[in-house]
DNA sequence: AGGGTATAGGCAATCGTTTGGCGATGTCAA
DNA sequence: TTGACATCGCCAAACGATTGCCTATACCCT
């Protein structure tokens, strides 16, 4: 009946290690050490199948579990990656970091995730501080598709791939952005909507950048230009949408379609549209981007392109470990799909010569 | 002009370590390390200015990083807090969990998280991971209020403590959901709603229930209980809440209120309210819980519980901090706030009579 | 019988850091 | 001069796992 110890740190009850497996199954550590890892394979130094066994009974009754540090110390492989996203309560890339999550896990790997902001002096931090946890690789969810930041990381050694987004010359897991800007863009000319405005996101994003081009060279090719001062730039979060539609508005154009690059702007659209007097989905057709789960369920349900953002993660990860084999592994793209719902479906042809203020 | 080496590892090309600065500053290992650790303090050993000077100098050139696998080996502490949550797309969560992120590593922690998705056989399997990698201390975002995973941790020896969600008797750094269901109650009443309805929420986590439960006793004790069929539990994300709402306007019963305990579900509410023919903000008042940031841009700006998640967040970091250095910290209950809005705000005292469909 | 060669497994160095224990040098007082 | 003490810094043993090298036994073939 002794008080328990208070322990410094994690499970550390038991400190079961080769060792303690080694001296109750009468083998040296080393013995202990080929037969868990080298379960098959390795046909220099086999061990006789009772070994084998006795070993592993006792590693299971002791509930071995390695220990990471030295594993790590010794091989010089953490078995990390380190994932950098601009944020985490960006649901896009909350459900791109589950993939990789799993996918890492399920190759093997444990993950850590911290956010850069898009703020270049934090990015630098934040990689400098999980650099110096000795990932394996890293995955860059935030890159900027101007900045020699990825130049710089190249240059150190450091193995990476992005996700998300792209960037010239650098390996990336991402879904055809430009394709999903091209779709949008059908789907309004089909309707017959031919006076749309753009709202486009954050300029230096290539998600911004190619679905913008996408839809633009879109209407331009089918005869209808979109007017530079229709296609806005910034960060679009719902609040932004709603005050970048309302400065549209205020503006008196003609207009009786939207796109936005991501969803939530395009909700704040709505927001500013009602605002106006004017209903979604009939006055205007609105449509988002990425299609997160809540879109479907909105009071106007959301037009929007989807998008298999876990899978995303799950292919950057592929990448990784291919990367870490000494593969020489191409980039992924994925193809994006147009979802059709309520706040596009319901603009009547009758509308389609278009809303104006003025 | 040699072909660059690949590096199976991150930014391994430098791989100073104590003995490089030993050698090249001329002294032992042994006093590299005792001199970068305890700047200040150790009276036993103490180094002459002139070599700490030395010292710290050729550290800096050559950029010298510890490398945590050693110190953590040596040390039998890594500096590491896993973190468990139901979900990081979740953004209250996510915000949560930036919280966390950034509380720790203010105090030279690193942090993992992963997501149990509230799955008891996940939970059991995402804890084994992470324990695997012997964290300092763990931190549960995804108590389950009945289970008694957290009693078998404790048992185990594990260091860790709740947020987001209490339990009876654990360490936990939540919001006063009780407090904030109450002041969900006191806004209907004093507009003079009193048939109102619950969109309760998951029945095994202590924010569902205390929020419920403050906002039901609320309505009691102003002498209008909710009915019991009016108070329902359930995953509510926006499709849940919409579907929920459908089966209480299908039921036909007498309302001109929804209390939803998160934002989601509102939205989803205001779905189903749309669809039946009604204003929400107008004909039905709708009040969420967690004031997400797109709560005040939706098109009918939503009222909200509003509760500091980034801080509760860094209060749980700081929790653990105090338990690591062996202090028995209480509890910390953070203050919820109602922030008014349209949802509610423009139901009329004329409706107050509440609407039935029967 | 002798040599060749698998087979099974032990030995010991090593990864980079920390830390208790000493030793060497210097200072000061008696 | 001698001893008492500081002061400064080295030595070496860990932490737990991996891995190249070596040895001992047994088996096989001619």
């Amino acid at each position: 009946m002794s008080i328990p110890e208070v322990l410094p740190s994690g499970a550390r009850g038991s400190r079961v290690t080769l060792r303690t497996i080694a001296e109750t199954a009468g083998v040296h550590v080393s013995t202990v050490s080929r037969i868990l890892n080298n379960q098959l394979g390795d046909s220099q130094h086999t061990a006789s199948p009772e070994t084998v066994d006795r070993v592993l009974t006792v590693a299971a009754e002791l509930r071995y579990t390695p220990d990471p540090s030295a594993k790590s110390l010794r091989t010089r492989r953490s078995s990390h990656i380190g994932v950098l996203v601009p944020t985490l309560t960006d649901i896009v890339l909350a459900t791109i970091y589950e993939g990789i999550e799993d996918a890492a896990e399920r190759h093997g790997y444990s993950t850590y995730v911290t956010n850069s902001l898009d703020n270049p002096v934090r990015r630098e931090r934040q990689t400098a501080t999980m650099l110096a946890r000795h990932p394996d690789a890293m995955i860059f969810g935030d890159a900027d598709f101007h900045s020699d930041f990825l130049e710089r990381q190249r240059r150190k050694g450091v193995l990476f791939c992005l996700v998300s987004r792209r960037a010239e010359g650098f390996l990336s897991a991402t879904t055809d952005d430009y394709r999903g800007g091209q779709l949008a863009a059908e789907h309004l000319l089909n309707l017959g909507l031919i006076h749309a405005a753009v709202l486009a996101g954050k300029p230096f994003a290539s998600t911004a950048i190619d679905r913008t081009a996408g839809f633009v060279d879109t209407f331009r090719n089918a005869g209808h230009p979109i007017p530079k001062q229709l296609i806005l730039y910034g960060t679009f979060d719902t609040a932004g949408g709603r005050e970048a539609m309302q400065s549209i508005l205020a503006a008196g154009v003609n207009l009786n379609a939207v796109f936005a690059t991501n969803d939530f702007a395009a909700i704040g659209a709505m927001g500013a549209l009602r605002d106006a007097g004017l209903v979604a989905g009939a006055d205007v057709a609105v449509i988002g981007y990425n299609d997160v789960p809540l879109s479907a369920s909105l009071p106007i349900p959301l037009t929007s392109i989807y998008s298999a953002h876990n899978q995303m993660g799950q292919e950057a990860v592929e990448l990784i470990v291919k990367l870490l084999n000494g593969e020489k592994p191409a980039s992924v793209l994925l193809p994006p799909t147009l979802v059709a719902r309520e706040s596009t479906l319901g603009v009547t042809a009758a509308r389609a010569a278009g809303y104006s203020r003025a």
